[in-house]
DNA sequence: TCACTTTTTGACCAATTGGTAAAGACACGA
DNA sequence: TCGTGTCTTTACCAATTGGTCAAAAAGTGA
């Protein structure tokens, strides 16, 4: 076997680690990291404590590879907004698959809240490294549609900030969300936000 | 002494209360309520830990103080949003204000945002008592404004969600805004917002 | 100054929590 | 069926943490 190279995982150490990442995920979005604990990823995942540190090194092994699938779910749909489109449609669809993922994955979307707010402890390498370039490099290419004359003239930095916090907020404000909401959110919310980027986004 | 009075608190006591208070606010709005030790607080309060105790009766008191006076601060601007006003200078007024809040009272919104994030464990009561009855009534007012003429048709809920979100993003994410700016953040937003919402709730 | 109250502290405790050690149960190819 | 490596558990530990208590110290009014 070459030099240290793993060898593949059996399937019981598949079935376990996703067992194990899929609790530690409920766990760690409902408490932070701080207030979650092995014994209630323990319980929840169905094994016991040591067995998870059979699994993982510790407890910050197990958030550091959370946050790390996370990153790259979580930029996907930035990355998929093409240089080449027509730049109000690819916005929009971008605005419609961040409310997606506020929707359909709104544990991730805590996760990263948490450790954002905390001040980022464990992925500030991460924002800088992986975030930062993609930011840029899509501010540049909406620069270059406003240039074009296809936008209105907005600061693209405050208008992806402002697309982030909208659809996030359905996520990690939900609790407050469902105690002020009557109908569906999201459904409002998606009528709502297209709107307003449309209006805002329109030349 | 009537009956359950309590004594007027001691130039000594209204210090020492006020210190473990801000103390506490540093801790709790940078780890959590679980992430947040009374070893913490007392240091950073200058006070003994048993000290800290002979003021409050626990942890979760000093948590439950600072949050009944954050909501005071906190649904203040939106209180002030006069039916009576100018609708879109009502309006575009609630949103400065709030980004005023977040340059200025960065703890305190992520003390909320973080008490949200967690399901409201300590606050629910509260979202209900006294965050419902102002939105709704307020909602109401937007309705009126938009009913009259005076503003763009838009679902008044999901237009305070976006108000909210939006500006306390800039308190809460700080970290990510300040890897993704190069300039001051908050006064690129207060341009961008002011221009964003005047597009959106214009007739 | 003196009696009395308020404030502060050092020593201590029980529960929780992340983590370990080692023995036992289990799967599976030979 | 047996032996070997994989997986699981029981029992345990040291550190942390919220909180207590009694006594000392510091104010305070007469």
């Amino acid at each position: 076997m070459p030099d240290g190279a793993a060898k593949k995982p059996s399937r019981i150490q598949q079935r376990n680690r996703h067992l194990i990442l899929d609790a530690a995920l409920d766990v760690f979005s409902a408490h932070g990291y701080r207030g979650a604990t092995l014994d209630q990823i323990a319980e929840a995942a169905g094994l016991s404590k040591p067995n998870i540190l059979y699994y993982f090194s510790g407890k910050e092994e197990i958030h550091v590879t959370l946050l790390n699938q996370l990153m790259e779910t979580w930029l996907d749909p930035l990355v998929e907004m093409d240089a080449n489109g027509e730049p109000l449609e690819e916005l929009l669809d971008y605005v419609h698959r961040k409310l997606d993922m506020a929707r359909d994955l709104p544990r991730e979307s805590r996760l990263f809240a948490g450790e954002i707010l905390q001040g980022a402890p464990r992925m500030h390498p991460h924002l800088e490294a992986d975030l930062k370039p993609l930011f840029d490099e899509k501010c540049a290419v909406i620069e270059g549609w406003i240039d074009a004359g296809k936008l209105a003239k907005v600061d693209p930095r405050h208008l992806i900030f402002s697309i982030w916090s909208t659809t996030q907020h359905y996520a990690d404000f939900d609790v407050q969300v469902q105690v002020l909401s009557d109908r569906d959110p999201i459904e409002g919310a998606r009528t709502y936000l297209d709107a307003l980027f449309r209006r805002v986004l329109s030349v």
